[in-house]
RNA sequence: GGGCAGGUUCCAGAGUGGCCAAAUGGGGCGGACUGUAAAUCCGCUGUCUUUCGACUUCAGAGGUUCGACUCCUCUCCUGCCCA
């Protein structure tokens, strides 16, 4: 396979077609290695899978000898990449732009290598930008463009607000990319239209615009909306390795193709391999926990992924307490002066940040083990003994210690 | 600046004086089913209370009323039209 072919395997989208080969060709006859931008914004230090995508495309490049820089949005995280769906957000304070960028980066290291690339903030040229150079800037982008942008339009065609700030945003990105000189702007394929944003300032600057590369948006544990923190349906790369995998096989199977293609470390046969078996019939779950399997040796290791395989065949699988894996609590850390107590009260305490109306559903509702005996009474009285085995809602699973 | 329309629980969106903790849908959470998942079906979805019920909530503050999400006043916020 040709360098070429590598990077841009799996690509969504690259801006202009030809970009890529265009650039790597003047990298070698310029001798030189291609910058690579990717932004972020320090606000939501929490990777997931959804960013190892387009961060996994970002290794190979620094893998090929190109330069990563990495653009922490310090100054653009005031603003918030405009969505419609957040309000406007409330300016980071300095100290937690530094703290979110660093988690980020040292998570990044579970994908890149962190060594190897350059971190920049953007207040560094954003911050100290005079009226008169943002005047000139903005002079380079026309009104109807920006209403171009999906977020903006649909917005604007239903009548929400827009602020004039948010519309800064990708300008303000793509300001970034004119003072790093990037050569390739990586991004999801949201990122579209703001990394396109670079390339026109580039241009009206009289530099060489950059290539965009967009990767697919991967779904979350939904199956519907695109991964994503807020939306709560994200497999984060610092997941335990349980987690991990339990959340893998929680998506639905008609994410696997999609998961199999953006987050398996498979070759291209296996893929297809894998693929093949999914439209010939076998049973999905099968092939899920292959690509659980994979993601967690990712991220931990092979063994972690197989004790995580493993975990997940005991402990949900199965109805039997007998082979679950309880979570140890010792009956002090519950304060409850007792030894016996009704069971809401019970699990009040085991799960302190339900309230009791939710818990008391819960437990009407069915949710609620104890050792292998499902109790729909709340005022069930429960002696505290240890070796209690308790399950509350699909994932608590606690043993009472003395 | 002027005119108009709005701000309801996680979201969308009904509700226009008591029958409202607030329809319906989505989402979420449980259960049944299941080979993980999906689909389907059932239940739940403000807090506290064993129950009766009590309490807090419909942008905010006041007011009218026995009683307000619903009426009045002011304030804040948003959109549209006109300047």
């Amino acid at each position: 396979m040709t360098t070429l072919e590598q990077l841009s395997a799996g690509v969504d989208r690259i801006l202009p077609e030809n970009g890529l080969a265009h650039k790597l060709l003047q990298a070698r006859q310029e001798n030189r290695p291609l910058v690579i931008k990717l932004g972020f914004d320090p606000t939501a230090p929490d990777l997931h899978l959804g960013h190892a995508v387009v961060l996994r495309k970002l290794r190979q490049f620094q893998d090929a000898g190109h330069r990563i820089v990495i653009i922490v949005g310090s100054f653009t995280a005031q603003i918030g990449d405009p969505t419609g769906k957040n309000k406007s957000r409330k300016p980071l304070s300095k100290e937690a732009v530094m703290a979110n960028a660093a988690t980020y980066i040292k998570q990044l290291g579970k994908v890149i290598d962190p060594t190897k690339c350059e971190v920049r903030f953007n207040d560094e040229w954003l911050g100290g930008l005079g009226f008169n150079a943002i005047l000139e800037l903005l002079s380079k982008v026309t009104v109807a463009q920006l209403l171009q942008r999906n977020d903006f339009n649909k917005r604007f065609m239903a009548n929400m607000p827009i602020a004039l700030h948010e519309l800064m945003y990708p300008i303000l990105q793509g300001f970034d990319s004119l003072q790093i000189d990037a050569d390739i702007e990586m991004g999801g394929t949201d990122q579209l239209f703001n990394c396109t944003m670079g390339r026109q300032l580039q241009e009206a600057h009289g530099k060489a615009p950059q290539v965009v590369m967009c990767m697919p948006l991967l779904k979350g544990l939904d199956g519907n909306e695109k991964m994503s923190k807020s939306l709560n349906n994200i497999i984060g790369l610092t997941d335990e390795p349980s987690a991990m995998f339990g959340k893998t096989m929680s998506i639905p199977d008609a994410l696997l193709p999609e998961f199999i293609e953006l987050t398996t470390s498979f070759t291209v046969e296996e893929k297809a391999q894998l693929l093949q078996q999914l439209t010939a019939g076998n049973n999905p779950m099968h092939i899920k926990k292959e690509v659980a399997t994979n993601i967690v040796a990712q991220y931990h290791d092979e063994q972690s992924a197989a004790a995580a395989a493993a975990f997940f065949a005991t402990q949900f699988q199965p109805k039997n307490f007998e082979e679950m894996e309880f979570k140890p609590v010792s009956k002090q850390s519950l304060l409850l002066n007792a030894t016996e107590v009704a069971l809401l009260d019970l699990c009040c305490a085991l799960k302190k940040d339900n309230s009791k109306s939710n818990l008391r559903r819960l437990i009407t509702g069915g949710g609620v083990y104890i050792n292998n005996e499902k109790i729909t009474d709340v005022n069930k009285v429960i002696g505290l003994a240890a070796g209690l085995k308790i399950k509350i809602g699909r994932l608590t699973f606690i043993e009472l210690i003395s």
